[in-house]
DNA sequence: ACGCCCGATACTGTTCGGGTATCGTCACTG
DNA sequence: CAGTGACGATACCCGAACAGTATCGGGCGT
């Protein structure tokens, strides 16, 4: 008697109604019909009277209805006993910039939703390190963006920004749909400092990882950047995703590679509540992991 | 929080060891190292430390062995509230001949342990209707054998029996190791009376069903068959399998398919404890269905 | 009598769960 | 201290299960 099953038949016997009962349960309908089915099957009753306005329970589908609902309810704390158990536990999630914005809401609250007992440690890295201090072991796992040398580190696909080009709106520029990396070609950039993730400091620069890098300001944070546009017009680029602060618009860059926000974890680490945090977050987000599948 | 995942772990809590704990779920140890790391994923926590002595268990470990026991144990109680619910349920199992025998004892014992509530009759059929008066609507569900004519019914194979020819042991022919249809050409027959289905007839009188019946006595039951060799020294076919009275032996007959002892059912039929009798069947005998999958 | 709504079915693509083979590691032993 | 054996983990493969899309059939309402 699979607990999922309960489920679906608790929504059925409660809607009165496969359709509405599959919107309930984000599914379509002929897999939940089949699934109650065998549900019956496996029970050896009849649970459903099926007719053209709806379904009624049966005898024994009235005695499942009262039987699922206690029996979920006793799972749920059973979950919620041993995890509490496991009490004590921290984990620290290392975040990038606008990364934690773009994510961290809804994987937060379901997170929570499933580890009440958990202490979470938030560390907020500044745009020099795009690990946020997971290769260093500062942190279990970072919401972090691409591209960065991941050796010895797995990521899966959250998101996937188009990236812009940071303007002043009275720039002559601001006003053009779209832009290319020419158009720019005359201007001074920011970079970030040397020591830099190489991969990392060649994107933001609007450079390949192999060429040289374009002249301006250093800069260690977001926000740094987005004032030197403001104050000193040099090219700052964003993902469009972005939020930006008055007297700044963002142009897309046709010709750049999308940003892609991603969970990412040291390749090596096996901790069950680290790879739940990353389940959590593929579930939420699909996307795709690289460097090893995160369910394993 | 799969009910399956905890039946895997209270096996590995309890005997400390995934191979063991295999063994006893019936299953290799690979897929059980599996479940139980997916299982620890999903609480979040490590619930066993391995070693090379075997597993002992966590904290968690503790609380989740607890947990599950009563959990499972609630599970299996509120089955047997809700299929008590629908107590008073009959059903009528059509057996022929031997085809009990062959698979009736462990199909009844594990019936028997789902379903406890449930009043089955047995209508035994003598060997002149395969389908054990299914057809005619007697019985809801059939142990048989084939072959016979399957319109409108579905089967689903439980066993293979090869088919041998009863003879007296002082019969010349008693001590070949195989014979062949042309080895008997010469004798008489037994055949079942007009009206059988014509497969079925064709099939024990070992013929084709389009060929001419072979002449002999007719017979309506295996006794009168067995009987009718040891005193006359007519020709009856057997499952090898069947057991046979002292002066009989059976001689394998080569050139004849085998019979399968299978389960049927009407195609129509769509009751659920007709259908989880046949799915407890097949969960017992692997084996193939035709006509339709007994699942859905 | 006809149209509409609801559940069932057919068919398809992907995922999941289990199997076999093999590895890495630790404990014990000679 | 090196060899050996036992245990759990991993890699890879395959078949079954599951969810999705499209469509059917049947009863109820107008």
């Amino acid at each position: 008697m699979d607990l999922r099953l309960l489920r679906y038949f608790v929504a059925v016997a409660e809607e009165r109604h496969f359709g509405r009962a599959a919107v309930r349960l984000h599914m379509t309908q002929p897999p939940l019909s089949r699934a109650i089915k065998r549900l019956e099957i496996d029970l050896g009753t009849v649970l459903l009277r099926r007719s053209a306005t709806g379904v009624t329970l049966t005898v024994a589908g009235t005695a499942l209805y009262d039987e699922a609902r206690t029996l979920l309810e006793q799972a749920e704390q059973a979950r919620a006993r041993v995890t509490a158990a496991a009490r004590g536990a921290t984990m620290t999630v290392g975040t990038l910039a606008d990364s934690a914005e773009q994510v961290g809401t809804r994987l937060a609250a379901a997170f929570r939703r499933r580890h009440p007992e958990v202490h979470v440690h938030i560390r907020e890295a500044d745009f020099t390190d795009p690990t946020t201090g997971l290769r260093a072991g500062r942190v279990d796992v970072a919401l972090t963006r691409t591209p960065f040398d991941d050796t010895g580190i797995s990521t899966h696909v959250l998101r996937s920004d188009p990236v812009g080009v940071v303007l002043r709106t009275d720039d002559p520029l601001a006003r053009r749909d779209v832009l290319y990396l020419r158009d720019l070609a005359d201007r001074r950039w920011f970079q970030l400092p040397e020591g830099t993730d190489p991969l990392w400091r060649a994107y933001w620069n609007g450079t390949t990882p192999t060429g040289e890098l374009r002249d301006g300001p250093v800069v260690r944070t977001v926000h740094e950047c987005l004032q030197g546009v403001l104050w000193n017009g040099t090219i700052g680029l964003t993902p469009l995703a972005h939020a930006l602060p008055n007297g700044l618009t963002s142009v897309p860059l046709a010709d750049m590679p999308p940003s892609r926000v991603v969970v990412a974890w040291k390749k090596a680490n096996t901790d069950p509540l680290i790879r739940s945090f990353i389940h959590i977050a593929a579930a939420i987000y699909g996307g795709q992991s690289e460097g090893e599948e995160f369910t394993t």
